[in-house]
DNA sequence: ATCCGATAGTTGACCTGTCATCCATCCCTT
DNA sequence: AAGGGATGGATGACAGGTCAACTATCGGAT
């Protein structure tokens, strides 16, 4: 890609280089300690802080589905996965007779408490630490800016 | 994770919040986008990118793998899928009885002689037009501050 | 009352990546 | 020359995600 100037400026290329290798690291590295480290992975970390937060530790299944931003049949694969492992559990919906309600079982918040504390350290360790906090204010600003954008931009 | 501020200030967690959403939303956008166009995906075409700047179109496999920073085994899978589509093929190494190398075919470069335009033109649209030329500096500067911590960082 | 589009949610096929393990060869040491 | 650790690479089982279809209910218009 070096090979063409005409398309990206070097500016615009060493930008999106070093972006997209540092997410890939990052990410990677976060997944698998997180991983290793409270058998929770990321998804089932982001469901479990939704639930937790909500009253009664019960959530829509779509509302869930908003609260994380997934589309619905990776929320269904998960919630499934999930009540497998008794983190959760389905709960049917007496107002709508489509709906489902996913609840935080007792598991589940076991789980949550003892894995939140090893994943905001590892949060820290990982990325707060690298950056000082006007690094971190930019990119925060940066990050919101390409969100504004993702949402004007059509596909 | 609003209820434990003793562990990441609000600076500190916004700044994460915004980056994982916005690197979650950018990455499964363009690689939706790829897949779309293209065929081939971000993976395919790390691979082909590196081949194609390789003498010949041809690495060894473990070269391959250090230049995009990859798990092999991932390669791996990743040069048998693409080998089944015809994309690259292995070949044997004299030097070494142990070692493969692999190559670009036609089929490659005319695949990737098409997606690239598409890809470049689609960065651009989901990420370069987001950022004002500082913005876009100040990303790259974030990354590799956050790429040489990592390196220092023990898991 | 019924029809119909929208909403809620599930499912299955398929692709990608990780982990653990395995085998073969290489190369260094004795 | 013979071991033995390191390296190169493949493989299989599995978790996760996407896409496209499918079912079922809801709710408003006729």
């Amino acid at each position: 890609m070096n090979s063409m100037p005409q398309w990206l400026s070097q500016q615009e290329y060493a930008a999106w280089r070093e972006f997209i290798r540092m997410e890939e690291k990052l990410v990677g590295r976060l997944s698998r300690l997180m991983q290793a480290e409270s058998s929770l992975s990321g998804a089932d970390y982001a469901v479990l802080v939704e639930l937790t937060d909500a009253p009664e530790g019960r959530l829509r299944f779509m509302d869930l589905v908003k609260a994380v931003e997934w589309e619905k049949s990776r929320m269904s694969h998960q919630v499934r996965r999930m009540t497998k492992r008794g983190l959760v559990a389905r709960e049917e919906c007496v107002d709508d007779g489509r709906g489902a309600f996913v609840v935080i079982t007792p598991t589940g918040r076991e789980a949550i408490a003892e894995a939140a504390p090893r994943h905001v350290e590892a949060v820290r360790r990982l990325f707060v630490e690298a950056l000082t906090p006007e690094e971190l204010d930019s990119v925060a600003h940066v990050s919101r800016r390409i969100l504004e954008h993702l949402e004007k931009v059509p596909d």
